[in-house]
RNA sequence: GACGAAGUAGCACAAUGGUAGUGCACAAGAUUGUGGAUCUUGUGGUUGCGGGUUCGAGCCCCGUCUUCGUCC
């Protein structure tokens, strides 16, 4: 394998922020904009690696705190990575582990050079750094690795968003510093953080920018702000934002996300929603979401919907999806969950076309005008 | 046939003589860098039937029907 990693911009839309551009990685192209699957614990739930290319996934999230647990850098390096130990040959970004400092409270100890965890497994305690979650990802061995960062919670005052930034442009740089340049082939991305704040976002933007990444993410959002407040956020942001480097949202989003996002200038998307509300019978259609647990779809011989092309909708009926769930049937699970992501990924594909075909927006105001009424269904 | 026990929401069960509840099921929501079936809310009762006692009965008394058990 050869250790390249480039990013080109095929076209960038005079309609709006967005661009379609491609990620060429030691395992293949990545077509931009991205939807990522997003495989915690080394796999997309319920899902082959297999079902996950013939969705058109050209690249799926693991996680560096799930992994560390689980199974263990140890045997992880006796496979050789992640790649070849789930069948998964297509790149991959792993997560730095830092979302879980916010996201799993049981955490004990935050400080300047780390932050130690109680497993949810075992109770067992780690201690994570960023040289540590370096140490660890490149284990795992990810095309793209994750700075370690603190995300704040939401609602954060100035102080705490302040001091949460400062220590994630500390941790960015002892992670650059750990993990130069394609070191072992693997690019490393920085993340902005500041909170809702944003003198303090542009702050971290420009501070990372400096620190030099092969991309930069935007984190902390999506944490429970209201969504104007979110696109208010990025509004602010996005103009600020390197334009020769991939641009990532961390953890979001949803179908009408993915619109949100691309217009102002997001390359790359990762979210685990449509994973999991497939696992709870939550599946997306062009007409918005349904639960395929409700009782009006008992003698519905429809399909999810009509125009997607996965194997569930290809084959099977509301009808038998909705008894499957009822029944608490595995293969519910696994119909939806390919369903959504499959849908996720066609959504952008015609999101990346509507770009180059300059109807971006009128793409946008058809797509979002039937999903997101609901009304007419 | 005799004796005993039990009949309460679709199912399984609670409820000192004082506003009939819980779980499951059913129904509708929620879920955003995944702690793998979670959380929230809601519908649903002439307490087998008929009398009686009581200010008041799911509960006490009488009758009756049904089911289960034991014995003949």
């Amino acid at each position: 394998m050869t250790d390249k990693f480039t990013f080109s911009l095929d076209y960038s839309s005079e309609e709006c922020w967005g661009r379609a551009g491609r990620i060429q990685t030691r395992r293949g192209e990545i077509p931009t904009p991205v939807f990522m699957p997003v495989g915690t614990a080394g796999t997309v739930k319920t899902l082959s690696p297999e079902e996950v290319r013939t969705a058109g996934a050209s690249i799926i999230l693991g996680n560096t705190y799930h992994l560390m647990l689980r199974p263990g850098t140890g045997v992880l390096d006796h496979f050789g990575g992640l790649h070849r130990m789930m069948a998964w040959d297509r790149p991959m970004l792993t997560d730095s582990g830092g979302f879980q400092v916010f996201s799993l409270k049981k955490l004990n100890k935050i400080n300047d050079e780390g932050v130690e965890f109680a497993s949810h497994i075992d109770g067992a305690r780690y201690w994570l750094t960023p040289e540590e979650s370096m140490r660890i990802q490149r284990s795992i061995g990810a095309e793209i690795m994750m700075v370690f960062d603190e995300c704040c919670p939401y609602p954060a005052d100035e102080k705490t968003a302040r001091a949460a930034m400062e220590r994630s442009v500390a941790w960015a740089k002892r992670c650059r510093v750990d993990h130069p340049h394609l070191r072992n082939g693997q690019a490393l991305f920085g993340i902005v953080q500041g909170s809702m704040y944003l003198p303090l976002r542009l702050e971290s933007i420009k501070r990372t920018e400096e620190i030099g990444f092969e991309g930069l993410a935007v984190g902390g959002l999506s944490v429970g702000e209201p969504k104007p407040l979110m696109l208010e956020i990025l509004d602010g942001m996005m103009p600020h934002m390197p334009k020769n480097l991939p641009r990532y949202l961390m953890g979001v989003g949803t179908p009408e996300d993915l619109f949100y996002g691309v217009e102002r200038g997001i390359d790359m998307f990762d979210c685990v929603h449509p994973t999991r509300i497939a696992r709870h019978a939550t599946v997306f259609t062009t007409e918005g979401r349904i639960s395929m647990m409700n009782a009006r779809w008992q003698l519905s011989d429809a399909p999810i919907d009509a125009n997607c092309s996965c194997y569930a909708c290809r084959n099977f009926s509301r009808g038998y999806l909705r008894h499957l769930f009822k029944a608490k049937e595995i293969l519910g699970l696994r119909m939806a969950s390919l369903h959504n992501v499959t849908f996720m990924i066609n959504l952008m594909n015609n999101i990346r076309q509507s770009l180059i075909e300059k109807r971006f927006i009128a793409f946008r105001d058809q797509f979002l005008g039937r999903y997101l009424d609901k009304e007419n269904k």
